[in-house]
DNA sequence: ACCTAAAGTTCTAAAATTGAACTGTCAATT
DNA sequence: AATTGACAGTTCAATTTTAGAACTTTAGGT
């Protein structure tokens, strides 16, 4: 399989993986997430091959999760902003960090902890239902094919054809 | 950079990284909260190889996130089940399919909809606060080093002496 | 004139992935 | 008794990605 056909699949899960589903970028987001803007900047915090690091860039700037915009001319330097659909990343990017802080720390505990500005509190990433509030697990939900769903197995096979 | 060292970062997310931080891991993670259990069905559903595939599930067992179960004698065949490590990952997989919703969907709209068996409704993941409950938003955490943060600059130049 | 900084690009070697065929065990079928 | 098929992998050559290092371009500073 290849990444434009992941990108294809009737699957929201596929899709984003296309996006950031390899080594490198979602620590490029980590790094947007912590402010870095600057390829140097990323490259250093980092340690990622700078052949790497642009074709990342590259890509998530052609995906939409990131703005190139200049922040100086002369010789012309560009930034690296998250766009909103970038920001939208930020519960993903919470929900890994907080299973990483639950099952992979070593004895000394996490590595960082989160304050939220709301409460002053540092505090634990929850998923909620956006209906009931309470807090999801997988063996209450039940999933439903949606309208995007793969086409009846008919149609599929007229394609082949 | 390897994938060990990954590992071995002071940061949650890129030790997560390195679990799931790749094309496949996430979509077989996908089949298993899907109830798929054994090699054949995996292949088949996800049209991975059938050499990755083996490989992945090894590493998947070996961290901690599955556990490989015998199902029968003679011939000994095994399954592959989620263990409560693996479990843990469900707001990471809902984060995930959650972005996909929102940027990644075309005209038809979603492949799946979810729903709630606590309150009967179809529902998106929401992800808040544990403190305060409030949904969460990038801008209004703030980061500190915690315990197990990378060790002070001089500590680290010892080391490389 | 020379050095440095930033943001890449180019090149070769090493590593990971793909695709396809092959193996071993056993049950069921011919 | 021999053949077929299911399942859970393993093996191997060819292709694609990634790593590591050097090089390029534009411009400011000394």
């Amino acid at each position: 399989m290849k990444w434009d056909e992941l990108e294809e699949q009737p699957c929201s899960l596929a899709r984003t993986v296309a996006v950031i589903g390899d080594r490198w970028s979602l620590l490029i987001l980590r790094e947007c997430f912590l402010r870095t803007r600057r390829f140097e900047a990323f490259q250093s915090a980092l340690g990622i091959t700078r052949h790497l690091l642009a074709e990342r860039l590259k890509k998530l700037v052609r995906l939409g999760v990131l703005r190139r915009i200049p922040y100086q001319d002369s010789p012309k330097r560009y930034e690296y902003i998250l766009t909103q659909k970038g920001l939208d990343l930020y519960p993903v990017i919470m929900a890994i960090v907080h299973w990483g802080d639950t099952h992979m720390v070593d004895s000394r505990g996490r590595p960082m902890l989160h304050e939220h500005q709301n409460c002053g509190k540092l505090f634990d990433p929850v998923m909620v239902c956006s209906e009931c509030g309470e807090p999801l697990a997988a063996k209450q939900v039940h999933v439903h094919p949606g309208p995007g769903a793969r086409q009846p197995v008919a149609l599929k096979a007229e394609k082949v054809r």
